[in-house]
DNA sequence: TGAAAATATGAACAGATGCTCATATATTAA
DNA sequence: TTAATATATGAGCATCTGTTCATATTTTCA
């Protein structure tokens, strides 16, 4: 059945996770957040710091109402939540897993793309 | 324009990662890659060990022809490799990011499932 | 060579997705 | 209260996605 040993240390722990289909759904719909261009953009920026909705538009140069409407399904899905100040709505990561997830996902990705140097 | 104080430590490299439109779109694709249910366990299978297109098929209780289009788009993005051992076409990982990914991605949704024991 | 087994692939289709546009809600200031 | 600013949301739409079905390709074995 296998044609080498094990590419990765075979964990127990990870291996349960993945007998659980809860947790593998929810392991696919944390990747799914991460997998949109907009969404990616705006997970990055709560990365570093909070924001309002208004720099977040900015920041990724979308509109206003496509901010919000992603802003929802982030929160929908617990990365991100929020709390008012004043007329502002300020977002912030709701998860450091988030974090470790694009560091690695970036290293991955810079290693992909050519850029002249590694 | 912050709230609070940074969530992660500033890390110059994901920085520069994060200013490169090309990397950052390439990490949404392995995300992406990461968001089926399907092709997440595709990829948990291939974690632990090499196998063929049948034995994905058992594993992961899909029809051929759905593993099949899910391996091109794996192959596609660089993600899986093949080689042919007679009729069989074995699949493995070409990227043991993908394996942080997948553990990472795990744990944190351990934690957001409720299991009645953490 | 012909049949069987394993894999790949194109077409088609239903459902999901991300955006825009218009509008609603909430807060502040005049 | 009215106007202005900030945010949220529903509807509609074009596009994308994952699957199925049918069929093609490749390899082995009789």
């Amino acid at each position: 059945m296998a044609r080498e040993g094990h590419i990765v240390e075979p964990d127990a722990l990870v291996e349960s996770y993945l007998a659980n289909e809860d947790i593998v759904y929810e392991a696919t719909q944390i990747f799914d957040a991460l997998s949109d261009y907009t969404r990616f953009q705006i997970l990055a920026a709560l990365c570093m710091e909070s924001h309002s909705v208004s720099e977040l538009k900015e920041l990724c140069h979308v509109t206003q109402s496509a901010i919000s409407h992603q802003l929802r399904l982030l929160r929908d899905r617990g990365l991100v939540y929020a709390h008012r100040e004043g007329q502002r709505v300020i977002y912030a990561l709701a998860d450091d897993h988030v974090a470790t997830l694009m560091r690695v996902g970036l290293e991955h990705a810079a290693e992909a793309v050519p850029t002249g140097e590694e």
